[in-house]
DNA sequence: AGAGCATATACGTGTCAAGGTATATAAAGG
DNA sequence: CCTTTATATACCTTGACACGTATATGCTCT
């Protein structure tokens, strides 16, 4: 899953599909790389189920699925409480120096 | 920064690291990996931003840095504007299903 | 049926990164 | 000092993977 999103091409062709689907040709045009390319990457990202095709005709149309990086959003979810903890301790520390060296300031703390 | 966390060791220290600081013989242990690898990926992490260290007499003590961390947590955002408009979408399909096919249910849509 | 377009796949090549083993650096303690 | 402990680094080997080029598959339209 994380393999997936480590290379560059495969990360700009899902930020290509979050706004709409696209073919094959599409996606080789805006990206401007190698027919090959294109569709080597979207083989990946179709097995990894990160995307899905539908046929018209001669064209496949890629679009995005939801789950796998949802699931790297879930992977996420512990260092977003470490950081926002982080933060937390912060205020308290400017807090203190608040007390500590009353000065003239604007705003601060605003919860 | 994709790369960094591609590495499944990698992501397991980051995840020990979440909870407290760590020095590498506390790492090593509770991962089970050889010394050296740890070091190793600790010195990826290090260059990379994900943590930091400080030292304590022959120990080092490595500790988490949010900014990498943070910076993923920001390419996901469109990504999450996708998958929840995806919901709503499911669910508008349901609540219409519900209209044509009335049958007994027992709680649904309950915002 | 044949030509042309759209997409997929096969194959050869180069690069890079992870692991293992050995060794270096450095501090602590007797 | 010398040994032990803690960590870092060097070197080598191996495997995976991304790319380019060439070719195959398959659909459409005349």
């Amino acid at each position: 899953m994380f393999e997936i999103i480590a290379e560059p091409n495969r990360r700009a062709i899902l930020s290509l599909l979050v706004s709409s689907q696209q073919s094959v040709g599409e996606v080789e045009r805006q990206l401007r790389m190698p027919q090959p390319t294109v569709s080597k990457h979207l083989r990946v990202l179709r097995e990894a189920g990160f995307v899905e095709s539908t046929v018209d005709a001669q064209r496949r149309l890629y679009r995005l699925k939801p789950e796998p990086l949802q699931e790297v959003d879930a992977w996420l979810a512990p260092f977003r409480r470490f950081w926002s903890a982080h933060v937390d301790a912060l205020e308290r520390h400017l807090d203190r120096m608040d007390q500590k060296t009353p000065t003239k300031r604007k705003t601060r703390r605003r919860r």
